[in-house]
DNA sequence: TCTTAGCACTCAACCCTGACGAGTGCTAAA
DNA sequence: TTTAGCACTCGTCAGGGTTGAGTGCTAAGA
């Protein structure tokens, strides 16, 4: 991280104007259109501020005759100083609150739907990851015979997360005993994390041969849950690329692409991000992924219940409108987190 | 269907030469490059046999001094007379067959990944429906409680398919009641469908109004269930298409995009298709959809259990290797239908 | 000292042109 | 019926000139 350069207020003025005209327009923009908007400085003066700004990197220019287009760090000063969010515009909530007024209860279903939500409203590849340390406590759990050798684990874990893997059966077992096991598992069972469960044995002490094994099982299979849970990332949106004229270059598109149906690329990715604060805008290099230089993130963390986090985010092109796409991330981010704090309560 | 127009034994190996060559390379082909491979008759005797080709229609010519391509109407002659299938290569069954080593137990789960093993075996977008009527039996249900006005059901449906829902309870009910409902509805609702459900209350009769409305609930569940089942669509590798250099053109790569990732257009088209021979190959216009129009479609249906039906196929280029990607479409039908059969059973 | 009008300069984009060549259709001879 | 030969078409590519957007520099003015 290396100090941002300080700039003088007409500096800055221009910096914004520059970046503001970008977004809007994805031309790089020269001294003369930025003399109508600001109409204090004749074209002359900007031109100079904008070699400076040039200079000292916050500008780019593509080539001698063209003009500026905000660099990395330039977007960044923007970002960090110049840029004056926009309120969430009443059509965009109109646009968003329909996904959340009737909601499934599953917190997958849930998150599903604030993906595409979030796709729509920023009109960018939407991310959301599941919230943290969630689908390890069991809620409930039934056994159905499948046949002589197997039995179906239905787990209805917190968050009303439903989980089903085959259990093998160390001996035939009828659909009634496994429902007793299953009942005299749920007495003890509820609330328990895998490592909880691990621990039965030991406190109750006084299982049947079967009763160890399928537990052992059970212990086995939500360790898996909870690595998944841990990785799963929901993406929606890449259409939203497509009309971007940046990503009229097919090579650049693929590469985009190729990252986004990764999920181990947007797992990296997104835990690359530093949400201590709660908030992150990376800007194109800064994400550390070459594949990925054109492209922003904006990443939020959202709150589910008492503490469980959870990401929301979008990944866009660098030139997005960042004091647009910033409140309208912060704003899924809130309903996704109503939301999924009552599917957890 | 007009019919086709018939040709002699020259004019479709000459076809068939012209399809064998533009699948590979991809650039129009000329009566020279052709005449290498079929020795036995000179570039103008050629040249003179793709005039004919074209005036009946099976090649275009892209202007005046362009080699030949295939029309839509010469994919369709190529592929009804002229294709030899070639086998599955063991590399491609290598890839395939370790997809379908460690199956998951839900029914889903395994589509998803036959989804993922068709997109690399055949290197283009796949499509996976699920066997049609599945999902309406139910296996096993629980009712788990949330708060004193809502309970979770969990449904177990035939194909090991869980599916959950909340429930209004018309008065406070405790988890031991709950149980005692579940474990009571569970002796008579096995293998019901929706309607079979919704006439116990005639063939049982002393239900209390609790498990009355309950049992409402749960027919209106399994109707959305049903509804949903016959609109899933899978897919993935969209990835694939990028590197074809058709694609190379932005406006056409988004409109197939658009419409893969629609998911009603995709049911749409796999309704289209006529399934009644267990495989068809729709080229180009043939599907109907202007969208894709250079798209051609490779449907198979795979039997899942006794006769349970579901369809699978790859979305491709018009140019896409017929010859291989039909094989391998069905083999991995062939495995699929399998895998979801012994989730079935 | 800062601002700005003016001007020369640069360079991508565009269009035109001509050479090239891949590929054709036609014709006439085998 | 086949095929060699040839004129012809037309897309592609490279070169050259023009245009115009935008710059940097300079010198005059505030």
């Amino acid at each position: 991280m290396q100090h941002p350069v300080p700039l003088d207020q007409r500096k800055q003025q221009i910096l914004k104007a520059v970046v503001a005209d970008y977004t809007r327009t994805g031309v790089p923009v020269g001294s003369a259109s930025l003399a109508v908007h600001l109409a204090t400085w004749s074209s002359a003066t900007i031109r100079n501020e904008l070699a400076t700004l040039s200079e000292v990197g916050y500008l780019i220019q593509p080539h001698t005759s063209a003009g500026r287009v905000p660099s990395d760090r330039g977007y960044r000063y923007y970002v960090d100083f110049l840029m004056d969010e926009e309120d969430v515009p009443p059509a965009v909530r109109r646009q968003v609150d329909p996904f959340f007024a009737v909601l499934p209860t599953g917190v997958e279903d849930i998150l599903e739907i604030a993906a595409t939500a979030l796709a729509q409203a920023a009109d960018a590849v939407s991310l959301v990851t599941a919230p943290r340390a969630l689908g390890v406590r069991v809620k409930h759990l039934d056994l159905v015979k499948l046949n002589d050798a197997q039995a179906l684990l239905v787990l209805v874990l917190e968050g009303n997360l439903v989980r089903q893997q085959a259990l093998n059966l160390t001996s035939p077992t009828d659909q009634t005993a496994l429902s007793a096991i299953a009942a005299s598992l749920n007495a003890v069972v509820v609330g328990l994390d895998a490592s909880g469960v691990s621990r039965l044995p030991e406190s109750v002490g006084t299982y049947a041969a079967l009763e160890h094994d399928l537990l052992a099982q059970i212990v086995a299979f939500m360790t898996v849950c909870d690595a998944q849970q841990d990785t799963l990332i929901l993406h929606d949106g890449v259409r939203n690329l497509l009309h971007q004229p940046e990503f009229g270059d097919v090579e650049l598109l693929q590469q985009v692409i190729e990252v986004v149906e990764e999920e181990r690329m947007l797992a990296a990715l997104i835990s690359a991000a530093d949400l201590d604060h709660g908030f992150q805008i990376m800007i194109g290099r800064e994400s550390g992924m070459a594949e990925l230089s054109r492209c922003s993130l904006v990443l939020t963390t959202y709150r589910a219940g008492a503490e469980r986090r959870g990401t929301i985010g979008v990944l866009g092109s660098t030139r997005m409108a960042y004091a647009q796409v910033g409140p309208r991330v912060r704003y899924v981010a809130q309903r996704v987190g109503r939301a999924v704090g009552r599917a957890l309560s």
